[in-house]
RNA sequence: GCGCCCGUAGCUCAGUAGGAUAGAGCACUAGAUUCCUAAUCUAGGGGUCACAGGUUCGAAUCCUGUCGGGCGCGCCA
């Protein structure tokens, strides 16, 4: 509907450059926006004063001349000039029905645009490195990327949705040395736990589970473990010097033949951990990226070979320094380390140029806001190895605070004591889970009060939108009952029926949501949907409330329920995209 | 100190490629059920869009500054 009057405007418009009453820069696509009043039309359009000084006319005048020319429409019921020049347009009854006839129509795929191959982007989220369970902060990305790759889809665009594995980092070796002290402990040796270690039940699980694969085979002495070790930080010595020297005693004690065992079954359970918490979530990747498998590839060295080709590195103090400064960035980075091995830093620039040399138009990245700093190197990085920046698309998801009882939940990330993902599922279900968290806009900071995603009262959100598709699925359960059909053939041909007023607003929410998926996919802005459908919903509960649909008149009947079917399609497809459930009964 | 995000109704937030009288939910008040699920609906009050300037036909939206809140500034990941 809406690019049908775009397209009468564009064509009065070239009616009036032809007839030199306009110039030809005055050819532009023209704004056309939903008036916020059924007073003001349908839509309605600023063009006649955007363009009123480049023509020389006041926008009053010009406005009437473009409704002059405007081509003859049946969907058009007239156009007016209103207040300071917008040009108003009213639409006849039979341009707001039609989309039940589309809806019927296209279903699942109603307001959606075929797959596009040349426009095929990567997004990734989540990418939390698998050191331990996913908290409730990754749980924001996660609902937020998900919903997000999912419009995407819906908008046209091929997508690939990417997790980054980084299974190789000098995180993983703290984790396994972790699950190897927690296993002696088990095995009965008393050492005292390092500061930089990852604590929690589930390093004991991991351990416990090597344990009864292997017995005592990997138990050695604490006292000779921890022989003239580097002090750690409360000894007076550093975190760090004293992690990394246990982690050099691991490798030694445990050797070739011990250390993997504890490397590989610490990230393979937490890998699986996080894969099946994901997917309890709704939230399904394509790809599970592994940065081993990109560092075995040389994908490191090729993209280091490329910004020295292209001059941007330099060796200072034994390390090699990319000139990030130049680009952008507030500082110069480090990509090779003086003791020789690559820098996180380096694997991303690697990883980057592999989503260009795969061919993707856009690599999108979401981040949680703490990592916004990434954003100049990572731009910086993009400029450096010679490929356009723009293709690279960085999008922050700003904190949630959770709150129960009105009080602020505490969390700190290291000593283990934080909320995981899990426990919120099993807290507040799935889909109040998916729903909170993307129902604000990702780029402010979310208060998630667990009390009210819990709540089964008309103060959740969630319900009313599910419990608005419920209701139809019911009302088609008593048609049945009542030994009757629905014929949607007779209800197509009486759609000019569709006259109560809340039908007619209904009719005008179910034909906003494909400009729905398109600004929300533009703006990617997944909040704009959970707005949409609860507005949709609150449509669907008051034409429920003021009308009856099983009544006598067939027409009238099958008529009405075209329509909340239309309804019922809509608002399954809009919760599908946000990972919610569209139950039949509640 | 520098950088990024934010400041809109009592509370939580929409609205930012500039548009008409700034919206919604919750909370509060008063109503609706011989009828398809009352997890619903109807009506009502409630605002210096943090503050001060600027840009223009027009600013919550763009620019500058001030105040307030969050986050980040490692050869960590």
């Amino acid at each position: 509907m809406k690019e049908h009057i775009e397209e009468l405007l564009i064509q009065a418009l070239l009616h009036l450059i032809r007839e030199g009453i306009l110039s030809a820069e005055c050819d532009i696509v023209p704004q056309l926006e939903r008036t916020r009043t059924p007073d003001h039309g349908e839509f309605a359009s600023n063009i006649a004063m955007v363009l009123a000084k480049r023509a020389g006319k006041p926008p009053q005048e010009l406005a009437q001349a473009i409704i002059d020319k405007l081509p003859h429409s049946r969907q058009l019921k007239h156009a007016k000039i209103a207040g300071p020049g917008f040009i108003n347009f009213y639409m006849n009854q039979v341009a707001l029905t039609t989309v039940v006839k589309d809806i019927l129509y296209y279903g699942d795929s109603y307001g959606h645009l075929p797959a596009d191959p040349e426009h095929e982007v990567t997004v990734e989220f989540v990418s939390a490195n698998p050191t331990g369970p996913l908290h409730v902060g990754h749980g924001r990305g996660a609902a937020y990327g998900a919903s997000l790759a999912s419009i995407l889809q819906a908008a046209g665009y091929v997508v690939q949705r990417e997790y980054y594995v980084n299974d190789n980092g000098r995180q993983m070796d703290i984790l396994a040395v972790s699950v190897w002290l927690r296993y002696l402990e088990l095995c009965g040796e008393h050492l005292r736990f390092p500061e930089n270690g990852y604590r929690g039940d589930y390093i004991y699980n991991i351990a416990r589970v090597v344990r009864k694969e292997v017995g005592d085979k990997w138990r050695f002495k604490g006292a000779d473990i921890l022989d003239h070790l580097p002090p750690d930080e409360a000894d007076g010595g550093n975190r760090e010097t004293h992690i990394d020297a246990l982690i050099e005693r691991a490798r030694k004690f445990l050797g070739n033949a011990g250390y993997p065992v504890f490397f590989e079954t610490s990230v393979n359970s937490i890998l699986t951990d996080i894969q099946k918490d994901l997917s309890d979530f709704g939230v399904k990747f394509d790809h599970w990226f592994s940065e081993k498998e990109l560092e075995d590839s040389g994908a490191i060295e090729h993209a280091i070979a490329r910004l020295e080709e292209n001059g941007h590195l330099y060796k200072k103090d034994g390390a090699t320094w990319f000139r990030a400064s130049k680009l952008g960035d507030e500082k110069d980075r480090v990509v090779i380390r003086e003791n020789g091995r690559t820098t996180y830093f380096a694997s991303d620039i690697a990883y980057f140029l592999n989503k260009m040399e795969r061919g993707f138009e856009k690599a999108v990245y979401i981040f949680g806001a703490d990592h916004h700093g990434y954003m100049a190197r990572l731009r910086a990085a993009a400029t450096g190895l010679g490929e356009d920046p723009d293709r690279l698309e960085i999008l922050l998801v700003q904190f949630a605070v959770l709150f129960r009882d009105g009080q602020k939940v505490a969390m700190s990330t290291r000593s283990g004591q934080f909320i995981t993902l899990r426990e919120l599922r099993e807290e507040v279900g799935s889909d109040a889970a998916r729903f909170f968290y993307v129902m604000r806009s990702h780029e402010q900071h979310l208060d998630f009060d667990l009390d009210l995603a819990k709540s089964r009262t008309n103060e959740n959100p969630v319900y009313y939108i599910q419990y608005a598709h419920a209701r139809i699925c019911s009302v088609f359960r008593n048609l049945e009952q009542m030994d009757e059909t629905h014929n949607p053939a007779i209800g197509e041909a009486a759609l000019n029926l569709l006259t109560e007023p809340n039908e007619i607003k209904l009719l005008r929410a179910l034909s906003r949501y494909p400009e729905i998926i398109e600004s929300c996919a533009r703006l990617r802005a997944p909040h704009q949907l959970a707005h949409y459908l609860q507005a949709l919903a609150t449509e669907f509960h008051a034409y429920y409330n003021s009308e009856q649909f099983l009544v006598d008149d067939e027409n009238i009947r099958n008529v009405r329920l075209n329509l909340i079917l239309a309804a019922r399609i809509v608002l399954a497809n809009g919760l599908a995209l946000l990972g919610i459930s569209a139950p039949e009964s509640m």
